[in-house]
DNA sequence: GTCTATAGTCGGATAGAC
DNA sequence: GTCTATCCGACTATAGAC
């Protein structure tokens, strides 16, 4: 966790609802909603045990205000690369120079998010137990961040490759070269284990943006396979 | 699921030890370790719940016993196609052509395997859980299968591209390229969902097996991007 | 708003009959 | 090998003092 506390209540009610809801993205990450214990969750975050039935109204409010947390954090490290990616995507005569290089910047974006996270902070954990039993949290995770992170990739890559953006097989193109990143994330404990690696270093992500680029760059470049 | 229990004991003792550690995997890989009751466990399998201590020595047991035979299983559906890789990478002079058969065998077939999961054994909630939490069952999920699939593709790239198979590069490529397929299992509820889908059918399967061949073409062609 | 103490429930494992 | 009954520990939530 990182930034300073966004809202500085009337007592140290809002200090004690922040730290609990940052503890529990940890801890329901690590164990799952079930396994993970109010006693663990209150213990961690330093605060009373009946804290949580008091401020969420019981584990399962702390968990869906953890879902939202996790959901307005990634949106806001998105939000720059969004922008500029809407840019570009509304000026209907962009370059295609221009469309690599937004979405080069959207994928990198991406892939420090994902590739980061969980050397500090913890969402990872939280969001694939939602893709796995997709509840109610989901819909807040998926609405927020993942559904604009697709369509911004699709559009982007429809418009390099001139194919139609709404076509299953453009969505089917565009999750495919997301699973290229998310792989690090969601297959991570394999992906370390077959590199031989601890932890991701900031250059070992380096390389792992770069050969993205370059697969991406192979992608739209419209190839006609071993043309050579 | 397929194989025959390893240890045909006595009496009905094999098919109960069977019976649970197929349960055990749906239960397990639903719920994870921890929030999995014996209850639960016993009651799905129809079998008593003091069965799993008396022949796992307890739940455990009973879920190092669910990682072995996934393993087993996923070995058993790959090993044709691994047995044909290898024989192609054996031979010194195999043609452009051939790499490229093989390889595009072994991601169908791991695709067939990846994606079809969980519309009827489910055992990719169980691996899954163990990527994000490894234990002792990650090791045998790990060296059994993960480790072969992971191998094999990054020699047949390797040999394509013309580059060294054991640089850091040639294997994040090769993570990358699983990537495209993992991410419809990994990140299922967020595809189907952008897909409009309710769950994978046989064509629908076709479709992601026909862009993944498109892009892996593309990535091993070795194409100097915007050369046009 | 925060704490301690406790009520009520459910978990895993075992004992011992069959 | 399989069952029923039971123990004991751990969990969530609440009551009520401060």
């Amino acid at each position: 966790m990182s930034g300073a506390a966004a809202a500085p209540p009337s007592r140290r009610g809002g200090e004690t609802r922040r730290h609990l809801i940052e503890t529990a993205i940890d801890v329901f990450g690590e164990y799952g909603f079930e396994a993970a214990t109010t006693r663990t969750l209150a213990e961690r975050a330093g605060v009373n045990l009946a804290a949580i039935p008091y401020h969420f109204g019981g584990k399962a409010g702390l968990y869906r205000a953890a879902a939202q947390y996790i959901a307005d954090h990634v949106e806001s490290r998105m939000r720059s690369v969004f922008e500029q990616a809407g840019a570009v995507l509304r000026s209907e005569r962009a370059g295609r120079a221009e469309l690599l290089r937004v979405l080069h910047a959207l994928l990198d974006t991406f892939a420090t998010i994902v590739v980061t996270s969980n050397e500090g902070d913890n969402w990872s954990g939280f969001v694939m137990r939602e893709q796995m039993r997709p509840g109610e949290a989901f819909e807040i995770l998926y609405q927020g961040v993942m559904q604009r992170v697709h369509g911004m990739c699709a559009a982007l890559i429809a418009r390099l490759l001139g194919e139609p953006e709404e076509d299953a097989k453009m969505k089917v193109r565009t999750l495919m070269i997301l699973g290229q990143i998310l792989i690090f994330r969601m297959g991570r404990a394999a992906a370390l284990r077959r590199l031989g690696w601890k932890r991701f270093t900031d250059d070992r992500i380096d390389l792992v943006k770069a050969v993205m680029r370059e697969q991406v760059d192979a992608i739209v470049a419209r190839a006609t396979p071993q043309q050579s």
